[in-house]
DNA sequence: CCAGAACCGATACGCTTGTATCGGAATAAG
DNA sequence: CTTATTCCGATACAAGCGTATCGGTTCTGG
């Protein structure tokens, strides 16, 4: 056995450079060999990575996708006595990628989104991640639905319904932010905004009242 | 004087090419040549109407933008006698995109507004066009409001935050939609949902109407 | 130490792109 | 009809792209 090279996280490392180049280029203007450049990398070794240049994207956005959920989680698990509601609301906020320093990762995720409505392979690999989003917002909804509740028998709102309008809304917001057309702070106010408001339906919710 | 020719219709009908092809190869995917094709003139005619690429696809976003809003306000105009409410309903969906025959301007939509997080100018067109919805949809709120309650004097909610986040909710479902992660209908029904809450929200009356 | 396999950097290639240029066609005024 | 002006289609061109190729280098197994 000759050479061996720790491909895992070669590619890894090119990732992160595909980000940080679609961050100020877009998907289409990151060129291969801007790639090597800023991997530190030679443009031979970014082709024995990914044999083309989409294959290289898909990785790259499965990539920002899995280090945004894995983050959320970490979120979640760093303070796991806290109310299920505010539990919520943190999810929610780092979804939204509001933070200033987390502007690249949503211009990044933005960008592929966008380019997804065209390529269905990346499509695909983004839908993945939205599921996997929109499947943890749900979780923490039906259990903040379960706590918020002594006896609850009144009916609680879908939380898959709830779920996906909130990825939604975050992810509106979140690209507003982006072009400038709301503050961060205007969107971080319309998000907890619509938070109160869940809870509000959960703990206040009257038996009879259903949505 | 020799020969005249109607710029602003050709450039129309440029732009229209523009949206055709930035719908199933995004705007970085449009070439020139493409272009001219697709609108049936030659390269040198469309070089004539637009000194650069980017100067034709920024009257392209121009172009896009003022035809949703003017649909929406075609769309109120068309039945004013409704209440404000279901004003408000129509104009938020005729917003949101979401029906088969308006998913490519939606995708060209979306496609903008990606490039624009990369190109300032791009951003400002933009801007402008969220701005004129934004503030649509806010007086359509605010009238709500007023004639929603009797003789209000609880404190209604902002009509201008409720307008922000409607309108990203509108925008992320649509983008769902669009890769796929929600079907049509999961979008409608959400955006409904908000609006129905929204109603109950103005008019903290008992049981009484909806939409 | 040696053979052979895996790797990589450099270079080459064909193609597409946006844009510049220019000669001739078209047209309205005189 | 002439003429001056506007337009446009074809062509040219340099730059940049993704990808293929290949010879040298580096390393592992024996």
């Amino acid at each position: 056995m000759p050479k061996q090279v720790d491909y895992e996280s070669r590619r890894r490392r090119i990732a992160e450079a595909v980000c940080l180049l679609v961050d100020d280029h877009g998907p289409e203007g990151v060129t291969m060999r801007d790639v090597a450049t800023r991997a530190e990398v030679s443009l031979g070794a970014v082709q024995r990575c990914f044999r083309t240049k989409e294959e290289m994207l898909l990785f790259a956005v499965e990539h920002v996708g899995e280090r945004i959920t894995e983050r959320v989680r970490a979120r979640l698990g760093g303070s796991p006595a806290q109310s299920a509601a505010s539990a919520l609301g943190h999810a929610a906020t780092e979804i939204a990628l509001l933070r200033e320093e987390h502007r690249a990762e949503a211009r990044v995720w933005l960008a592929f989104v966008a380019q997804a409505a065209v390529s269905e392979p990346l499509a695909a690999q983004l839908r993945t991640s939205y599921a996997a989003l929109q499947d943890l917002l749900g979780r923490l909804i039906a259990e903040a639905c379960e706590s918020g509740r002594a006896g609850g028998d009144a009916a609680p709102p879908d939380p898959r319904r709830e779920a996906r309008a909130l990825l939604a809304l975050t992810d509106g917001l979140t690209s507003h932010v982006l072009i400038g057309h709301l503050t961060a702070e205007e969107a971080e106010g319309a998000l907890l905004t619509h938070l109160v408001r869940l809870w509000e339906r959960l703990r206040a919710a009257p038996p009879g009242t259903s949505v």
